[in-house]
DNA sequence: AAGTGGTCTAGACCACACC
DNA sequence: GTGTGGTCTAGACCACTTA
């Protein structure tokens, strides 16, 4: 009778693989186990709590435990370079955005004082001040990713850049308006568990990590002249990278 | 009364990231949580539980639950471009291997046919011939990486790529001899929460997810020439890139 | 209204760590 | 041995979903 929790569990992650319960299905609830199992209903709970917590399952209240889907997005991070001589777009997770389209949503741009490590980063001096752009993006209605961008003030203070609308292009093109193309960036990629408030921000559920991204773009001339820190639904993204050596 | 667990958690997540409770500091132990917020021990326990999810901290049988520590290892996806105007190493995480070392386990090279996944990325038909080279990589002891390659039989089958040790340079220099030298890549990362068995596989702590990696190395004509499926423990690796455009 | 998940209690027994 | 975490039970009450 030891580990009964982590049996049961056992069992149904078995029956998932199997492909006998597929994604979108119901789980056995809590009292069904407690039924078949003959257990107490706590320990029917931390069965499924384990499969949830494993990113397995997903728990919708008053109506059931469901095998998890995953329909991820693909976050191409070299556009430009992804034409051919990569597969051609060949994917193991078949990403695709799809008919979906990217919103932008609480769009925030003000002047604030550069955080120590962005500060860093951009080889400022702490609390240089700094353009600070800040927004979530949205899928279908739903947040998947939250990036906040910091631009030294001393150079982009009066251009669009400081602006909630930076026109056609975006910033990018701004900056190479202004002589700053940014042809080279640094990504730095992290994943783990979120905190309470970034599972709210990014309406994450339980057993999904986030990953954290951490991109500097340099000028032609390898000065740093934009930190973006990205943060992303795992659940719903896939990253991809093509290299050349 | 309402959401006990939650409100301890909280208390206690503020106080690690006041800095009172530092990394490697004992948090308040299930005992001191019943006796300090007058709670059945299980809910202590459940508050504890949302903390070691969250990645925050870890549990020491008879001992503790501990604030967890974060000491990454870069893992540098393209070293060669990496010398200089990107920002010449700077990180957020200040990652670095430091004096530590890659030690490789569980050496296993063998013919097998290719799976379904790994056929199509390597343009083979189904079923088709692969040399499978799979290995685990481990640092100070600890694992934190499983990799398994997947290379065409009838390329590289009377190779030393086939031999466990493939001789100086690795298995890129023995393709570089037989003329199928990569050039390119093509990574695609996901991160998730580990399996039973992968949580064992790398030592991954309960709230720390893994990254998957795939990632298809091509010559210099557009060809597929190796498969690199990886699983590396997230508490451990920050993932690094330097993009061109 | 019935069914499902969400939270909590008060007790039990076990396994492991540390002194 | 004492303290710590690990697992489990049997009951309670609540909140939400679905029909």
């Amino acid at each position: 009778m030891a580990e009964t929790a982590r049996q049961i569990a056992d069992d149904l992650r078995a029956r998932i693989s199997s492909g006998e319960l597929t994604p979108g299905d119901r789980l056995p609830g809590e009292p069904a186990l407690v039924r078949d199992y003959g257990v107490a209903k706590e320990t029917a709970r931390r069965a499924l709590t384990l499969l949830v917590d494993e990113g397995l399952a997903v728990r919708r209240r008053g109506s059931g435990t469901y095998v998890r889907e995953f329909r991820p997005i693909p976050r191409v991070a070299n556009k430009r370079l992804a034409k051919d001589g990569w597969g051609a777009g060949k994917s193991i997770w078949d990403a695709d955005l799809g008919d979906r389209e990217y919103t932008v949503s609480d769009l925030q741009v003000y002047e604030s004082e550069a955080p120590r490590q962005v500060a860093r980063l951009l080889e400022l001096s702490e609390g240089e001040p700094v353009i600070v752009r800040s927004r979530r993006y949205l899928v279908e209605g739903e947040p998947v990713q939250q990036a906040t961008s910091y631009l030294p003030a001393k150079q982009v203070r009066d251009s669009p850049i400081a602006q909630p609308d930076p026109g056609e292009g975006g910033i990018y093109r701004r900056l190479a308006d202004l002589g700053l193309e940014p042809v080279r960036f640094s990504e730095e990629l992290r994943a783990r568990m979120p905190s309470q408030e970034e599972t709210a921000l990014l309406a994450v559920s339980a057993g999904t990590p986030v990953v954290e991204i951490c991109r500097t773009a340099f000028t032609a001339d390898g000065r740093p002249i934009e930190v973006n820190q990205m943060l992303l639904n795992a659940g719903v993204y896939v990253m991809q990278y093509h290299l050349e050596s």
